[in-house]
DNA sequence: TAAAAGTACGAACGGTCGTACGATTTCTTT
DNA sequence: AAAGAAATCGTACGACCGTTCGTACTTTTA
């Protein structure tokens, strides 16, 4: 920052990195960046580009956290403003997690997906990295439904890991298959699914 | 083949090599795979190794074909010979399926899921050899499906795609959450949404 | 056993990779 | 406007990439 609140030219050239970073990871996976093609699809030098990160590996644990404050800023900051807490909330997040994967944010769908799937058999600093933003995610559902047994609006006996393993289930799986097959007829299943389960986990006595 | 039906020797050594490919696959990707590290790690020479295929490329759709047949030998073969068709077969695969990524039989779990979500996003080749597979082991789930139904042993009513599309779910996720956590408590949940999900599809007059 | 087919090798190629370093340009502060 | 910091560049490096080619060895066939 500059003194009069200004980004320094440097920040700018990072985040404008860490974004064209975002799109190509998406699609092609955190292996596939390479500084050079990165410099070339920017008009940059390549030492230009690595002295912003000093090594491969930061450039990708960055372009870690870039995904995740994008999958923040996507998901779950416009839900955390509108929706009450409790099972609205947990039902918007879903919805605002279905509806980021339609909009299609990056080119190879959810980009947190993929650099799941390439990372989680390599053991470091990356896997790591994927796997506290994984989890944040996941303990952010866990605890909005906490919040929805707590109020009543989910039954108090609901299995919360087991809830929320099955409502990430296919949200994932509607990423993968998805992008996979370029289909969005898995959103609706998984949307499909979603409600099903829900109204499966209300309380026996409502 | 020889004209006295034994294995010619190259033949013997393109296993050897697929089968090392299929380790790496699972853990580091079809990309993961290349020529040099391939023939190092088989104390062969690069020329020799590249010879058995032609191209990278090749290289890597065989693997992709020898990754269809392991999951084939690993999975659908045994529950093919012993359960009788219908609902106890669809079980059946489920549990073979989840009991083989218990096993790890590759060291990055279930190569399939490795690759497909690699390649979701790359058009070519490749990819539709990933898709070939995975909409084959999807179809052959659907076939059980439809005859568990056609049996009276599911709901005359169910929603097929959608049936599979929520079983397959919980499977894949436990492929993935298995591997990126290290825990083996994501199969007990996929079997125990795969049991819940079956009980609901039951026919409502049984 | 000789010919043919199959298999593996070593050396070399142009390219790209990540990284290093010093020079140079651009911005920010004083 | 001068000084200092920050950002970017050009060049070079060793390592590995996929691929080609000519050669040698082994196995199978006739």
């Amino acid at each position: 920052m500059t003194t009069d609140g200004r980004l320094l030219r440097g920040e700018q050239t990072r985040r404008t990195i860490l974004d064209r970073a975002l799109d190509i990871a998406s699609a092609e996976g955190l292996e596939g960046l390479s500084i050079g093609r990165l410099a070339g699809d920017l008009s940059l030098s390549k030492s230009g580009l690595f002295a912003h990160f000093g090594s491969k590996e930061e450039l990708q644990l960055a372009t870690v956290q870039a995904a995740r404050e994008a999958f923040v800023d996507q998901v779950v900051r416009p839900v955390a403003a509108a929706a009450e807490p409790g099972l609205a909330r947990l039902e918007a997040l879903l919805a605002s997690w279905l509806d980021y994967v339609r909009r299609r944010v990056f080119p190879g769908g959810c980009v947190l997906y993929s650099i799941s799937a390439e990372y989680d058999a390599r053991p470091g600093r990356i896997r790591d990295a994927v796997a506290a933003s994984h989890g944040a995610w996941h303990g952010h559902l866990r605890d909005t439904v906490r919040e929805a047994v707590a109020r009543g609006e989910l039954d108090a006996a609901t299995d919360v890991d087991q809830l929320v393993f099955e409502l990430t289930s296919y949200v994932w799986q509607a990423c993968g298959n998805g992008v996979l097959y370029d289909d969005d007829v898995f959103l609706d299943r998984a949307r499909e699914a979603v409600s099903a389960r829900l109204r499966r986990a209300r309380p026996r006595s409502a």
